[in-house]
RNA sequence: GGGCCUGUAGCUCAGGCGGUUAGAGCGCAGCUCUGAUAAAGCUGAGGUCGGUGGUUCGAGUCCACCCAGGCCCA
C-alpha cells in the first residue's frame, strides 16, 4: 500500500519531513560517494565568503551548481563536491573592529593581533556554521564534513608554495607604485576589489585652476603663466612639474589682467570664456617642453634640498604626457608623483624623485608643518585659500565626479604611491588570453566581452595588504634586501633550526620566526604583509588538497574543472583569480565552463533589499519550501538574465506544475490502494500493445527523457524545466482527463482488467520517471513521490531517487505517428467543443457523427484514436471529409517562403491574382494543387504564372452560422439531428450526471455502492430503463426501481432535461 | 565618455538561418464542464514587437542612429 496522500499538501511540512529522513538515513552522504570509481565529471565549488548570513540572493548560484552537479551524478558519473569557505579577509577584520569599538589599526596592535584574529576566526566559523545548515535546507549537496577552509594551516601552506612559485619565477615582487589607498584601513586595495558593486561614487570636489608663473619667459611668454587645473588642491603640496601634451596647440591668452597659457581646445571651458581666443602667441606642446616656472610651494624644495639636491635642476619644468587629453582641464596637467599612476611614471621618465608628504594614516607629515597630522582631504579648502593668498588662483568651483570608495568602510580612497608586493599577471597575459579563448563561457558573449575586455587590460595583481587577518606573505628578508620565499613549514623549520610543525600559519605567530639569512647570515624577518583574499579563494584548485604537500594524486585527478558557476559580479573576481592562478602556475586554466548568472531583483525590478520580506530565505522556505525557489530559479529564463523574485511568482510555481503533479499523483495512489496495485506482481501488456492513449503518454514520455537529458548535457535548465512543466500538463488535462473511468470503474472481466493494469502501469510509468526527471530541480517533491510510488510497494529498491540512475529514453517507445495523432485529435476536439457551443449543443448530449477535415496524411494517425476523439466529443460516429466545399470558403495567398525565392519581386503580382479569385474558383485550383498539379495563373499585363502547390497556402474559412468549425489545417462539422434514441441517451446521461451529484452531497465515498430508487414522467423513466446497466454501472448501484409520477417524501429533485425527477440514494 | 546585456500582451517570458495571421502561461470577461484537482474546456478583450531611418519583393529578426533600464570600465 502507498501512503494516502493529502489532497492540500503543505509542501514546506514535506520537505521538512523528507529532510529529516534524509539526514536520517545519510542519503546526501550515499549520493556523493555512490559513483566512486566512475568517469569523472570535475565541478569546483567557489568558496563563499563566510561573513554573513546568507540571503535569498545566495540560493541562486548554490541551486545553479546543484542541479548540474545532481544530474551528472545521476548520469553515472563520479561528480566530486568538496565544499570550502572563504574566511580571511577585510570583511572579518571589520566586523571584529565593530565588536570591540575600535577605529584604527594601531588600536588593533594595542589589543594584541593574536586576540584579535581568534575574534576573526569565531566569527567565521559561526557563519560557516550558519551556511552550512541554509545549504542543507536548499539540498545543496557538498561535502561539508571535509571542507576547505582557506584559514586553515594546511590550505595556508599551499598557498604559500604558490607564492613561492611565483617569487622563483621572478614573478613576485616589489614594487613602488601608486595603488588605490584606504586611509582607514591603511592598506592598498588591488584592481578587482576596485571592481565591487557601489565601488565609484558620486562626491563634491574642488575643482581648482592655478597659474605657474613662467621664469624666464621670452618673447609672449614673457610675464605669462601655466593655467593648470586640479580636484586635489592637496597634492599641489607635493607638486613636481608640469605635463603637457607635445602634439596639443598651446595658445597665450589675456585672462582677467594675466597672461596664460592653454589649450587651445580647453579655452572656453577651462577658463568659462564665451568668446573666442585671440592668442598673443601659438605653440605646440613641444615648443614648451623643458620650460621652467614657480611652483606653488616650498615643501618639495626643501625636502630636495636635503635628500637629493642634484634633482633640483629637473624638477618643476615642463614635461612630455601622452596620457594629457582635451576633455578636462587646461590642457596642461600639474603632476605630484606620489598620488597618481600616470604621474609617477612621468616623474620618473623625467628623472626626478618622488616627494611624499602624507603618512599612512592620509595625514601630513612634518615635512610640511603648515598641515602636519591634518587629513589630507580636510585640508583641501585651507590650501585653496593660501593659493588666493598668494595671488596664483585662477578659479575656484565645486564639480561632481565619481570616487572609488573603499569597498568595506566607504572611506573615499587615494591614489597613494606605496610599496607593496605584485604579482606580475602582464608577463603572461597573453596565455590568459589564449586560455580565455578556449573557455565555455555561458552567455557567450562574456568571454571577448566583459571578461575579455578585463584580460586585455589587466595590470600586475597588487597582492599585500598591510592588515592582519589574512593568509601571511611568506616573504623573509634580512636587512641586506635578501629575499626568501617560503613554500613550506619544512622548510622553514629547517631555516628556523626548530619544528614549526603545528604553529599556527597566521600572524603573529610567523611573525616572531626569524632566521639567519643564508647568504649573508644577518637575521632575516618576514615582511609584514598579508595578502588579497581573493588569491586565496583562487588557490583552492590546489589549497583545497594542500597541494603539493599531500594530496598529488588529488590535485592531478581533479584539475581542470570542467563546470564552475557563479554571479556575474565574479568576472573581477573569483573568474580572473582562478584563471590567473593557474595559468601562471600550471600554464593552464582551471575551468573549462562556466556559467555566469545575473543577480536577483525584487518585484519592481530594483536590486533586492534586506528590508523585503522575500530577501529572508527562511521565510521563503517556510512559506513555500525550496523546491518551488529551485524551480523558479531554473525556469525563470536564461541564467544569465537578472531574474525579479516575488511570492507571486512562487505562487505560480505551486499552482502550476506542483500542484498540478500533486493531483495526478493523489489520483494515482487513491485509486492503486483500492485496487491493491502492484506493478511488481500485476501483469501488464507491452507498451507497445497498450491502448493508444497508453502509447500516446508513454512516446511523450519518451521524448521529454531525451529533451531533458539533452537540455541538461547543454547546461540549458529553462528548456528542461519548461518541457517538464508541459508534459505535466499533458499528463493531468489529457492523459488523465481522458482516463479517469478505467481508474475508477470496477473491472467486470478479464478484458475491462487488462486495461486497468494498462492504466496502471503506464500512469506508475510517468510519474516514477518523472520524479527522475525533476530530482535536479525540485530533489524533496521528487523524493516524495519516488519513495512512495517504489519504496512503500518495493522495499528492495534503492531507498532514495537521489541514488538511481537518471531516466533513460527507450527510442523503441517514441512514437511520432501517435504523436502528431493525438495531437490532431486534440486540436480537433477542441474544434469539436466550438462547434457545439456556437450550436448550443451541450458535450452531455450525444451526437450521430461528426465529419472531420483532416489533411491527407495526418488521417491514418488520427483514425488511430478515432473511438478516443469520439468519445470526447460524444459522437457514435466519425466520418472524414475529402474537402467540405460547401461549408468553407477556400482562400489563396502566396507561401512567401517558398514563393518568395521562385518568383522574387513577382510575388506582389501574385499575391494580387490569387486575391482576385472567387471561392469557387480559388476552391477548384485548391483541389488541383492539393493533387500535387501545377496550375497557370493569368497576370494582368504579364506574363502567366506557373504556380506549384509550394507555392500557395491554401486558407478555408468556415461559412456562418453552420456547427462548423476550422481552424487551419482541421475542421470540424457536427450532424446537429437528435433523433429519439439519441435523446433518450442524453438523459440518462444527465440523469447519472444528476444523481451523481446527489451521491457526493450525500456524503459518500467513491468506492461505496448504493441503492437507487427513481419516479418521474413516463418517458424519462423509458429512457432509463433503456440504459439501466449503463446507468448503474457508473453509479456503483446494486439495485434500481423505478415509479411513473412523484417521488416519496424526503427523495431528492432534480432537473433532467426539461422534466422533474425525483432520486432516492442509499447506501447499499 | 566607452564596453557588454536587456526592452515583445496588464504580469512572467518563448520567438534557429529574414517569410506576411507574433505565441505560451498567469491574470481579466462570458459561457460550459466537473466522480482527482486550489482544476479543466470553449470563446473573447488585450501588441505601433522601445523609437527613427535604412537594406529587402518581405524586418520582431539584419544594419545605423537614438531613447530607457541594468551591469562593468574610465
Amino acid at each position: 500500500m502507498h501512503r494516502p496522500v493529502d489532497p492540500r499538501p503543505d509542501f514546506p511540512a514535506m520537505e521538512s519531513a523528507v529532510l529529516e529522513w534524509w539526514n536520517e538515513q545519510g542519503i546526501p552522504r550515499r549520493a556523493l560517494t555512490l559513483r566512486e570509481g566512475s568517469e569523472p565529471w570535475i565541478f569546483y565549488e567557489g568558496p563563499p565568503y563566510a561573513n554573513a548570513p546568507p540571503g535569498v540572493h545566495n540560493v541562486l548560484p548554490r541551486v545553479i551548481k546543484d542541479v548540474y552537479t545532481r544530474f551528472q551524478t545521476m548520469k553515472g558519473r563520479f561528480v566530486p563536491r568538496k565544499a570550502g569557505w572563504d574566511c580571511h579577509g577585510l570583511p572579518a577584520e571589520v566586523e571584529v573592529e565593530k565588536k570591540l569599538g575600535i577605529k584604527h589599526k594601531r588600536e588593533i596592535l594595542d589589543y594584541g593581533i593574536e586576540r584579535f584574529n581568534n575574534l576573526c576566526r569565531a566569527a567565521v566559523s559561526e557563519y560557516i556554521t550558519n551556511y552550512v545548515r541554509f545549504s542543507d535546507r536548499i539540498a545543496f549537496w557538498l561535502d561539508y564534513e571535509n571542507a576547505y577552509e582557506t584559514m586553515s594551516n594546511e590550505y595556508i601552506e599551499s598557498v604559500w608554495w604558490s607564492l613561492a612559485q611565483f617569487h622563483a619565477k621572478g614573478l613576485l615582487f616589489e614594487a613602488d607604485r601608486v595603488a588605490a589607498y584606504c586611509p582607514r584601513c591603511e592598506t592598498p586595495l588591488s584592481d578587482h576589489e576596485l571592481g565591487q558593486e557601489d565601488v565609484y561614487r558620486e562626491v563634491s570636489d574642488p575643482g581648482v585652476t592655478l597659474a605657474f608663473p613662467i621664469i624666464g619667459g621670452t618673447g609672449a611668454l614673457e610675464g605669462a603663466s601655466f593655467a593648470a587645473w586640479t580636484t586635489t588642491p592637496w597634492t599641489l603640496v607635493a607638486h613636481l612639474a608640469l605635463a603637457v601634451n607635445p602634439d596639443f596647440t598651446y595658445i597665450v591668452v589675456e585672462h582677467e589682467g594675466r597672461k596664460l597659457v592653454v589649450a587651445r581646445d580647453r579655452f572656453k571651458e577651462a577658463l568659462g570664456r564665451e568668446d573666442e581666443p585671440t592668442p598673443l602667441a601659438t605653440f605646440t606642446g613641444r615648443d614648451l617642453l623643458g620650460l621652467r616656472y614657480q611652483p606653488p610651494f616650498p615643501y618639495a624644495r626643501r625636502y630636495f634640498d636635503r635628500a637629493a639636491p642634484e634633482a633640483i635642476e629637473r624638477a618643476w619644468r615642463v614635461i612630455a604626457g601622452d596620457f594629457v587629453n582635451i576633455e578636462e582641464g587646461t590642457g596642461i596637467v600639474h603632476m605630484a608623483g606620489a598620488f597618481g599612476a600616470d604621474d609617477l611614471n612621468a616623474i620618473r621618465a623625467a628623472d626626478i624623485p618622488v616627494y611624499n608628504p602624507v603618512d599612512q594614516s592620509g595625514n601630513f607629515d612634518a615635512s610640511v608643518p603648515e598641515f602636519e597630522g591634518v587629513f589630507v582631504k580636510a585640508a583641501d579648502d585651507q590650501i585653496t585659500e593660501l593659493l588666493s593668498l598668494a595671488g596664483v588662483l585662477v578659479r575656484s568651483e565645486r564639480i561632481m565626479h565619481r570616487v572609488a570608495h573603499c569597498w568595506r568602510c566607504d572611506t573615499a580612497l587615494l591614489n597613494y604611491a606605496l610599496v607593496a608586493w605584485y604579482i606580475r599577471t602582464t608577463e603572461f597575459k597573453d596565455r590568459m588570453l589564449e586560455a580565455n579563448a578556449g573557455v565555455n563561457w555561458i552567455p557567450e558573449h562574456i568571454r571577448d566581452g566583459r571578461y575579455g575586455d578585463w584580460l586585455r587590460n589587466n595590470v600586475d595583481w597588487s597582492l599585500s595588504r598591510f592588515r592582519f587577518w589574512g593568509t601571511p606573505l611568506p616573504i623573509w628578508r634580512c636587512p641586506n634586501n635578501h629575499e626568501k620565499a617560503i613554500g613550506s613549514v619544512a622548510e622553514l623549520s629547517e631555516l628556523a633550526g626548530r619544528d614549526l610543525s603545528g604553529i599556527d600559519l597566521h600572524r603573529p605567530h610567523v611573525d616572531d620566526i626569524t632566521f639567519a639569512c643564508p647568504d649573508c647570515g644577518e637575521t632575516s624577518k618576514r615582511v609584514p604583509d598579508v595578502i588579497d583574499v581573493w588569491y586565496d579563494a583562487g588557490a583552492m584548485p590546489f589549497a583545497q588538497w594542500g597541494y603539493p604537500h599531500k594530496n598529488v594524486a588529488q590535485f592531478e585527478a581533479q584539475f581542470p574543472a570542467q563546470f564552475i558557476a557563479e554571479a556575474l559580479d565574479q568576472t573581477r573576481g573569483w573568474f580572473y583569480s582562478l584563471m590567473a592562478e593557474s595559468v601562471g602556475l600550471f600554464d593552464r586554466n582551471a575551468y573549462e565552463t562556466v556559467i555566469c548568472h545575473g543577480l536577483i531583483l525584487d518585484e519592481d525590478g530594483k536590486k533586492m533589499s534586506k528590508h523585503k520580506a522575500i530577501s529572508d530565505p527562511w521565510t521563503v522556505f517556510s512559506n513555500f519550501g525550496s523546491d518551488a525557489l529551485r524551480f523558479y530559479f531554473l525556469s525563470a529564463g536564461d541564467p544569465a538574465d537578472s531574474r525579479r523574485l516575488s511570492e507571486e511568482a512562487l505562487r505560480q510555481v505551486i499552482r502550476g506544475p506542483f500542484l498540478t503533479l500533486w493531483n495526478v499523483y493523489r489520483l494515482y495512489v487513491l485509486y492503486a490502494n483500492i485496487d491493491g496495485f502492484d506493478p511488481d506482481t500485476w501483469r501488464v501488456a507491452d507498451p507497445r500493445m497498450r491502448p493508444p492513449i497508453d502509447r500516446w503518454l508513454l512516446s511523450e514520455l519518451n521524448v521529454l527523457i531525451f529533451e531533458v537529458d539533452e537540455a541538461l548535457e547543454d547546461h540549458d535548465s529553462l528548456t528542461a524545466t519548461r518541457r517538464i512543466a508541459e508534459f505535466i500538463d499533458d499528463l493531468s488535462n489529457w492523459y488523465v482527463r481522458r482516463c479517469r473511468e478505467r481508474f475508477w470503474k470496477a473491472a467486470a472481466n478479464d478484458e475491462e482488467k487488462a486495461d486497468k493494469s494498462n492504466a496502471y502501469w503506464t500512469l506508475w510509468t510517468a510519474l516514477v520517471k518523472l520524479a527522475g526527471l525533476l530530482s535536479p530541480f525540485a530533489p524533496f517533491l521528487a523524493d516524495e513521490l519516488y519513495r512512495n510510488l517504489v519504496t512503500e510497494l518495493n522495499p528492495k529498491a534503492l531507498p532514495s531517487i537521489h541514488l538511481t540512475d537518471f531516466p533513460v529514453g527507450d527510442p523503441e517507445i517514441v512514437d511520432p505517428r501517435i504523436s502528431a495523432g493525438m495531437a490532431s485529435a486534440r486540436e480537433l476536439a477542441s474544434l469539436g467543443h466550438s462547434a457545439r457551443r456556437s450550436a448550443g449543443v451541450k458535450v452531455r448530449q450525444a451526437l450521430r457523427q461528426a465529419v472531420l477535415l483532416v489533411p491527407w496524411d495526418l488521417r491514418d494517425a488520427v483514425e488511430e484514436v478515432a473511438e478516443l476523439l469520439a468519445d470526447e466529443l460524444n459522437v457514435k460516429e466519425l466520418a472524414f471529409a475529402e474537402e467540405a466545399s460547401e461549408l468553407v470558403r477556400t482562400t489563396l495567398r502566396p507561401n512567401f517562403a517558398a514563393a518568395g525565392p521562385a518568383f522574387g519581386p513577382r510575388v506582389r503580382e501574385l499575391q494580387t491574382a490569387l486575391g482576385a479569385l472567387g471561392t469557387d474558383e480559388a476552391g477548384a485550383m485548391a483541389t488541383t494543387l492539393e493533387q500535387g498539379m501545377e496550375i497557370e495563373l493569368d497576370v494582368e499585363g504579364g506574363e502567366p504564372l506557373v504556380v506549384g502547390p509550394e507555392h500557395v497556402d491554401i486558407r478555408r474559412e468556415p461559412a456562418e452560422g453552420t456547427a462548423f468549425a476550422y481552424e487551419a489545417p482541421f475542421g470540424v462539422s457536427l450532424d446537429l439531428e437528435i433523433t429519439p434514441e439519441l435523446r433518450r441517451e442524453g438523459i440518462a446521461r444527465e440523469f447519472v450526471h444528476q444523481v451523481q451529484n446527489a451521491r457526493r452531497d450525500a456524503g459518500l465515498d467513491v468506492t461505496d455502492r448504493i441503492s437507487l430508487a427513481v419516479a418521474g414522467p413516463a418517458q424519462t423513466i423509458e429512457a432509463l430503463e433503456e440504459h439501466e446497466y449503463y446507468i448503474t454501472d457508473e453509479l456503483l448501484a446494486e439495485s434500481i426501481t423505478y415509479a411513473v409520477g412523484g417521488g416519496l417524501e424526503g427523495w431528492t429533485s432534480v432537473k433532467v432535461e426539461d422534466a422533474d425527477v425525483s432520486v432516492h440514494v442509499t447506501k447499499a
